[in-house]
RNA sequence: GACCCCGUAGCUCAGCCGGAUAGAGCAACUGCCUUCUAAGCAGUAGGUCGCAGGUUCGAAUCCUGCCGGGGUCGCCA
């Protein structure tokens, strides 16, 4: 039930009878109106613009906006849910609605549960993958992978809960030189596990304890085998196992903050996979578009270009869809460049079928985009939409003091700590409480707070107090039966207090904050919108403090309390809905 | 030099495919509570939405140009 939705249908309704009429032109375009939450809740509890937006179409049938609006409102008055409809400011048409409305949100809340504000999502939904966390199979993950990692993982169960059919992706960076430091950083702690003193590690490997493990696994595995052998012997051997060692603490480190993904897709497999060579195959086909050609490109400027030297290069024209400059393909050396590498990974999504694609990135990724998206849109003939997230750095604070990273190399905090040491809850709830292109300070003392200064804390604990007047519910009333279907039936005009109002506009309004979240990729206005009904909620229980005939639970009026019990269930309800999008936990008790 | 992100209250930030008197939290100030509806409450004050133009009935929001902060800039990933 989206109370936006039916009335914008409804003012909709009308403006076709006007334009039947020939006071409108036929062909108006609906979706450009809308129909939202009026700026003050004293101005009614819908406002439509629909008559400012067609003020030029209006002009001939109605002579002006405000003619149009009041036509309108006219036409409003004699609907069932309608109490008032009068045209305020330049034009806008408030909407006062009848007070079972609000009435008849809190039982479809109550007794859609979890599906309260879910879209269908029919056959022609469209399809969406989302790639995040991506992190290079090196090392642990950091805890600006972190942020990427919850906000696709986020993202992606908004989607879903929008009706989208979605795909969680991660992409293996398993085939550049880093991975083969990583190969030789790990042959060396093989050396090490069979006696070998190795000192320090020479610069240009990895250094990490975590490495340790696996030169230990590999000599269980190899024995001596390796030892002493050149490397064009155990490169290959040594770089598998590593790899997957690293990812196996990767897909840990995820499920620690109960990530998982669908899809693994490996960079190698590219190249080396049955499929055979699908980087050449991407190549080919934007060749057989036309859109490569080998010529040179001017220095780069800002630094001094030392090493600069002029030579052709295999291009991509990318400034056909609007980059700044042609990319290369191929490195000097032969070899495909990571953009033709990217380019052909996502035109295997591409043929995947999938409508819309997101990559998640850090934000030193930046200038990446336009020719990720020129290289979309050059492969899908434009069908396909890419939007590439910039997730912005986070900076880890301990009670207002940047935490201090050693210096050491290899020595920095893991996602891993961060989350043993707040919990998965905050972490998720953090890192969600914030668009992901502003940076993001994250505070590990703050977050394990248990004060309202404490986003986290004060959410959950809405929802665990909500539960909590229920037991209580329970021992005033015993046998009471608090089902939704029972309290479904409760007679819901006895809330008329503009606390439990004020509520209940709210959880109206989550159908519609999920639809527009969702359509712009931004979770973080699920976090703020829970944020703003905890807050609600507890403004009205401490009004209860003085003036006890406001508290939920009311020992002598039992249809009373029912009424109230059935807005407390509805509203832990759509918390634990939107906490559930965002991964975090509802608990009924906050000890 | 080019491109991308950011610039909103003292601080940290929402609001941005145009909409009414620009919001929240912290800090400040003023009351209240000293509890059990635990992890305080109510209220006050605080803003030329970086600057200047433009489009519009209407601009924090869209466009252009500046200023300031951050990031990136063939072959690394």
């Amino acid at each position: 039930m989206n109370i936006f939705v039916t009335f914008h249908d409804r003012i909709a309704a009308i403006l076709a009878e006007f334009a039947k009429a020939g006071r409108l032109p036929a062909d108006l375009d609906m979706a450009r109106f809308v129909v939202e939450p009026p700026r003050d809740a004293t101005m009614g509890d819908l406002a439509c613009n629909a008559a400012m937006v067609f003020a030029k179409e209006a002009k001939a049938g109605f002579g002006g906006p405000r003619t149009l609006a009041t036509e309108i409102a006219f036409a409003l008055a004699p609907d069932k849910d309608v109490a008032e409809a009068e045209v305020a400011g330049p034009g806008f048409i408030n909407i006062r609605l009848k007070h079972h409305v609000l009435g008849d949100v809190v039982r479809a809340a109550l007794t859609g549960g979890a599906d309260f504000g879910r879209a269908r999502g029919g056959a022609d939904a469209p399809k969406i993958n989302v790639e995040y966390v991506s992190a290079n199979p090196t090392g642990p993950m950091h805890v600006g992978h972190g942020r990427g990692a919850v906000f696709g993982d986020a993202l992606a169960g908004l989607l879903e809960f929008a009706g989208h059919t979605v795909t969680r992706e991660y992409y293996i960076n398993d085939a550049g030189a880093q991975v083969d430091v990583l190969a030789r950083s790990a042959f060396l702690r093989y050396r090490e596990a069979l006696g070998e003193e190795i000192g320090a590690i020479p610069e240009g490997l990895y250094p990490g304890e975590y490495l340790v493990a696996a030169g230990r696994e590999l000599a269980a595995k190899y024995g001596g085998a390796l030892f002493e052998r050149p490397e064009s012997e155990w490169l290959e051997d040594v770089r598998a196992f590593a790899i997957d060692a690293m990812m196996d603490m990767i897909r840990d480190d995820l499920a620690a903050l109960n990530i998982t993904h669908e899809v693994f897709f490996s960079e190698r497999s590219l190249t080396r996979g049955p499929a055979g060579d699908r980087v050449a195959a991407a190549i080919d086909d934007l060749r057989a578009r036309g859109l490569v050609y080998v010529g040179r490109l001017p220095p780069p400027k800002g630094q001094p270009p030392d090493d600069w030297e002029d030579r052709e290069q295999t291009l991509f024209r990318s400034t056909q869809f609007g980059d700044d400059i042609d990319r290369p393909l191929l490195k000097s050396d032969g070899g495909y460049t990571y953009f033709a590498s990217d380019i052909a990974y996502h035109k295997v999504k591409i043929d995947a079928g999938y409508d819309v694609l997101i990559d998640v990135w850090g934000a030193d990724h930046g200038g990446y985009v336009k020719r990720m998206n020129a290289a979309v849109k050059a492969l899908s003939g434009g069908r396909v939409e890419l939007d590439v997230k910039l997730c912005q750095l986070v900076k880890l604070m301990r009670a207002g003091e940047p935490v201090k990273m050693s210096k050491r190399a290899g020595d920095f905090v893991t996602l891993r700590e961060v989350v043993d040491e707040v919990g998965v809850d905050a972490v998720r709830f953090m890192m969600l409480y914030r668009k992901n292109d502003a940076p993001l300070e994250f505070d590990l003392a703050r977050v394990i707070e248990q004060s309202k200064d404490n986003p986290v804390f004060y959410v959950q604990y809405a929802h665990a107090r909500g539960k909590s007047v229920l037991r209580q519910a329970s021992a005033a009333f015993p046998g009471i039966d608090l089902s939704a279907r029972a309290l479904a039936g409760a007679d819901m005009s006895r809330l008329s207090d503009e606390g439990e109002r004020a509520l209940m506009r709210q959880i109206a309004q989550y159908p519609r904050m999920v639809e527009q979240a969702a359509a712009a990729h931004e979770p973080h206005r699920v976090a703020f919108w829970l944020h703003d009904l905890a807050s609600l909620f507890h403004a009205h229980w401490n009004k209860g403090k003085d003036a006890p005939q406001l508290r939920f639970v009311n020992h002598e009026e039992r249809d009373l309390t029912c009424a109230r019990l059935a807005l407390v269930v509805s509203l832990t309800s759509v918390l634990a809905s939107g906490l559930g999008i965002l991964g975090v936990n509802a608990p009924d008790e906050m000890r």
